[in-house]
DNA sequence: CTCCAGATTG
DNA sequence: CAATCTGGAG
């Protein structure tokens, strides 16, 4: 739920969505639907999907336990490295060497406070020595919170990085209709493709090509002109 | 308008 | 490498 989203907006849902699936069992019998439907307002769907597959795996070829190897972890959906070892630090308090946007924030301010461009290459290796092997937890979470606090004073540090990209405009792009077309359908159970146009008021062109991505992502199944979540 | 505890694909 | 996914708070 954390990449790429405020940890204020997680926070209310969390809670909502470990109530309604307290464990990998339930999520991975859990309907898509109710998976999709709990994830409402959180954005990027399909980490909602790679979570339920998540489960799935770890209850058929895990025997329900999650993994604790970065190297098993990166081969789940949407768990790329600094997820796999941001798990292996948070849910393990094993050592792992990571970065994401807070943690950036700090070694850019500490030790890049000059330098026009500056490479996680660069971070990485002062990342692992300044990691506290004996409880890895409590000093990512020092870390990350001493980050956060850096943004109010300096909210530009991270525009130096070259991992940094100005995101461009949500509103009336192609996503803000994708995003609009799955709560319609999660809503509807059912939708016609002639009711999608409608309400929405899009060309059928511009739908179709919006619903084949979906489908092919796993999210809707579609049937002659009938749309069903997957 | 901006960005967010990023990963994947071309 | 760049583009794409999402929606809401500030």
């Amino acid at each position: 739920m954390l990449q790429q989203t405020q940890t204020s907006r997680v926070s209310e849902k969390f809670l909502n969505f470990v109530k309604k699936f307290p464990h990998f069992e339930a999520l991975s019998k859990a309907s898509l639907e109710d998976v999709l439907k709990a994830w409402q307002g959180l954005g990027y769907n399909r980490r909602a999907i790679a979570l339920k597959k998540i489960a799935e795996i770890i209850i058929n070829e895990f025997e329900g336990n999650l993994p604790d190897s970065i190297g098993i972890l990166k081969t789940f959906p949407q768990i790329g490295h600094n997820t796999a070892s941001s798990i292996v630090a948070f849910a393990f308090n094993k050592p792992s060497i990571f970065i994401e946007t807070n943690i950036r924030r700090v070694f850019i301010y500490f030790f890049f406070s000059k330098k026009e461009v500056i490479d996680d290459k660069e971070i990485l290796p002062l990342v692992e020595k300044s990691l506290d092997t004996s409880n890895p937890r409590k000093w990512y979470y020092a870390l990350m919170d001493y980050g956060v606090m850096l943004k109010k004073k300096f909210p530009e540090l991270n525009k130096r990085s070259r991992t940094y990209r100005k995101q461009s405009q949500f509103k009336g792009s192609d996503r803000e209709i994708r995003g609009k077309v799955l709560k319609l359908v999660l809503n509807h159970k059912t939708l016609l493709i002639s009711e999608l146009i409608e309400k929405l008021k899009i060309s059928r062109n511009k739908l179709n090509k919006i619903l084949i991505q979906l489908q092919k992502e796993g999210f809707i199944k579609i049937n002659d002109d009938l749309i069903t979540v997957e």
